[in-house]
DNA sequence: GGCAAAATTGCACGCGCGTGCAAGGCATCG
DNA sequence: CGATGCCTTGCACGCGCGTGCAATTTTGCC
C-alpha cells in the first residue's frame, strides 16, 4: 500500500485498470443499478487494489442528496446535550448519513456564521438541538429548502418538525410527587435561560401547587448547570422558612443543590429535604445522588428522527409536531410517602 | 421571504440578477479574487435578495479542500469526551473549518464503514480522539493522502502527527503526591481497556512507588467509568489491608470509588483515605468530590490542532508527537501534608 | 436456428464552482 | 498626446460523479 502524495483515485482510473467504462464503475458503486455480475466483479477488484473510494461531494453535487445532517449543538460539554448527540450521531450512521455538528457559541454573528454552514454544505437537514439560534436563522434555512427539526423548542415557525416532549405534564408530575412526599414548603429551582421547554417545566409545576392551594418559592440565579443549583441553596436555606421539596428543573440544578443543602446547611436528604431533578443524566444514578427524576426517551426521539430522514422530505409531515412522554425514575432522593400529616 | 421547494439558487442566477457574469460572482466570494468594488457590491446585493450562498461541496470538488475535518470517537457522552469535543469542535468553527463526528461504536465492520466516510467525504483531516478504530483503518486513511491527528494514542505509525499528554511524568507525579499525604498503603483504580495513554499513567505510578521502596495493589476489573470505580472500590476495602491511599487513572474512576468508600464503608475523605484522579471533568470541582486530579491542557491542545491545520500539510510537520503536560489541580480529596510519621 | 425482448454498456451531458488565459479598460508617465 | 503597465472581466475548461439515451449484447422462446 505505498502512500501517493497525490490525492484520491477516481474512478476513471478504476475504470481503465477493470478495462470498463467509467460508467460501469459508477454503477457498481450505485444502489440499483444495472451492471452485469462479471463488470461487477472486476470493478471491485480494481478499486479495492488502487483503494478507491466513491467522492460524495461530487455526487451529492448532482443528486441533491449530500446525505449531510448538520446538528445545531450549545453546550456540548453537558451532561444532557452530549448524551443526545452520542444517541443521535449513532442513529443517523445507522441509517447512512453522517453527522456535523454546529456549535452555536460565541456572538450572535458568530453563530449566524455558523449556521450558514448548514446551506453551504447542502445539507439535507438540520438537527437544532440548541436554543440559541434565533428562530429568523432557522427562517434562512427553511427559505432554503431544507429540512428542519427542533429539539424542545417552542418557535412557532411552519415548516420545521418539532420534536418535544410533555414538559408540563412532567411538571405537575413532579408536583404530586412531593405532596405525596409529604412536603410542606416547596420550591422550584429554575434558572434564567428561559427556554421554552425549561419554563413550561416550571410554569407547570407552580400551577399544579396553586391548583392546590400552595405557594411556591422560585429561584433563578443563573444558566442551567450545577453552580446556579448550588447558589440557589444558598439563597434557600439562609431564609426563615426552608424548602423541604425542592422541584429543579435540571439534573444539574438538582445536583448543586443537593450538595449545598447537605455540605453547607447539614440537611439530610430525603429525611428533611425531597428534591426531584429532569433529564436523568448519568451522573443522577451516582451514589452520591441517587436522584429521583424524570428520564427523556432519548432512544425514542432519536428512532423517530431517524424514521423522518429515511421517509424523505414527503411535505404531509412537514409542519408538524410530536411528543413524548418523559417518564418518572424513582431514586432515593425523595421521602417514601409519609401518611404522618393526616391530611 | 418566498419559500420554494426547489432547492438552491446557483451562481448563475445570481450573476443574471446583478448583470454580470458567473465569474463576477465566484470571485466575488473568493478571497484573494480580483473584483473591483462597483460589480462586488451588486453581486453582493444581488445575492442578499436571491438568498445565495456558495456551494462548499462544488468548491471543494475542484479545490481539493474541502474545509471538512472528521472528529472519530467513541464513549461521546462520557465528561471527558464530551468536554474535547466541545473546545475542538468549537476551534475547528473559529478557523474556517467544520466538524464532522464519527461515533465509533458497535462492530468492526460498523467502524470500518464509519471510517471509509472519512474519505468519501474527503476531509481535510481526521482526528481521532478514540481508541477504537485499529491501525489498519488508520493507514488506510494516510494512504488516502488525508492527514491524521492522532490524540492519546500511541500507535506505531509513520505519518499522523500524534499529540500526547505526558501520562507517564503525571504518574510518578501522583505517587509523590501520595507519599507526601502519608498514605502507606497505596493502590491503583485502573481498567480492562488498556489504552497505552491509561496504561502509561497506571505503570508509571507503579514503577514510582516500587522505586520507592513499596507494593501497590492493582484493581481492573471492567471499562473507564463510574461503576467500574464503584467495583474496585467494593473489593479493594473488603480486604484485610484497605488502602489509605488510591490513585484512579481517570476522574470517573475516582468518583466510583469514593462514593462506594464513603457510603458502603463508611471511609472519610482525606482523613482516612487521600484520592487522586485525572482528566479533571467538571464534577472534579462539585462539592461532593472536591477532587484533586490532573488537568488535561485541552485548550492547549485544540489550538495546536488549529495551528497544524491552518500551516496547511506542510510535510515538515507530519509524523511528528507533540506532548503536554497535564497539570495537577489541588482540591480536598488528597490530606494535606503529614509529618506525623517522623519519616 | 431465428427473432423479439430484456439486459448491459458506452457516450455525452450536466451538477456548481474556481481559475488560467486572453481581451479589454483605465490610469500613469514620458 | 501616445505608449506602457496594471486592473478587471468574460470565456472556457475541468473537478468526479450520476444518468438518460441509444447502441450493443445476451437471453428467452418458438
Amino acid at each position: 500500500m505505498e502512500i501517493r502524495e497525490r490525492s484520491f483515485v477516481t474512478a476513471e482510473e478504476v475504470a481503465k485498470l477493470a478495462g470498463v467504462s467509467r460508467s460501469a464503475v459508477s454503477r457498481t458503486f450505485t444502489d440499483g443499478a444495472s451492471v452485469s455480475p462479471g463488470t461487477r466483479k472486476k470493478v471491485l477488484q480494481a478499486a479495492e487494489t488502487l483503494g478507491y473510494h466513491v467522492n460524495h461531494l461530487a455526487r451529492g453535487l448532482s443528486h441533491e442528496r449530500s446525505n449531510i445532517i448538520c446538528l445545531v449543538v450549545s453546550d456540548v460539554s453537558t451532561p444532557y446535550q452530549a448524551q443526545m448527540i452520542d444517541i443521535v450521531t449513532k442513529k443517523l450512521q445507522s441509517v447512512g448519513k453522517i453527522a456535523m455538528v454546529i456549535n452555536t457559541i460565541g456572538s450572535t454573528e458568530e453563530v449566524a456564521a455558523a449556521m450558514r454552514q448548514t446551506v453551504n454544505y447542502r445539507a439535507e437537514a438540520v438537527i437544532v438541538l440548541s436554543g440559541t439560534p434565533s428562530p429568523s436563522l432557522i427562517a434562512t434555512c427553511l427559505s432554503n429548502g431544507q429540512r428542519v427539526i427542533l429539539i424542545n423548542r417552542d418557535d412557532q415557525l411552519s415548516g420545521p418538525t418539532n420534536i418535544v416532549v410533555q414538559n408540563g405534564q412532567a411538571g405537575r408530575e413532579a408536583y404530586q410527587l412531593l405532596k405525596r412526599a409529604g412536603c410542606a414548603r416547596i420550591a422550584v429551582v429554575s434558572s434564567t435561560a428561559g427556554t421554552p421547554s425549561l419554563m413550561a417545566r416550571e410554569t407547570a409545576f407552580i400551577a399544579a401547587a396553586r391548583e392546590d392551594g400552595r405557594d411556591t418559592q422560585v429561584m433563578r440565579t443563573g444558566p442551567t448547570g450545577y453552580a446556579t443549583g448550588a447558589e440557589a441553596a444558598r439563597q434557600l436555606f439562609s431564609r426563615t422558612s426552608a424548602p423541604d421539596g425542592i422541584f429543579c428543573i435540571t439534573d444539574l440544578l438538582a445536583m448543586g443543590c443537593m450538595d449545598v443543602a447537605r455540605d453547607e446547611f447539614g440537611i439530610v436528604v430525603p429525611d428533611e429535604l425531597s428534591i426531584i431533578g429532569f433529564d436523568n443524566i448519568e451522573q443522577a444514578s451516582w451514589i452520591a445522588y441517587n436522584l429521583t427524576t424524570f428520564s427523556q426517551p432519548l432512544g425514542a426521539i432519536a428512532e423517530h428522527i431517524a424514521s423522518l430522514l429515511v421517509a424523505g422530505g414527503s411535505s404531509a409531515a412537514a409542519n408538524e409536531t410530536v411528543s413524548f412522554h418523559p417518564v418518572p425514575v424513582w431514586r432515593r432522593s425523595v421521602r417514601p410517602r409519609m401518611p404522618r400529616s393526616g391530611e
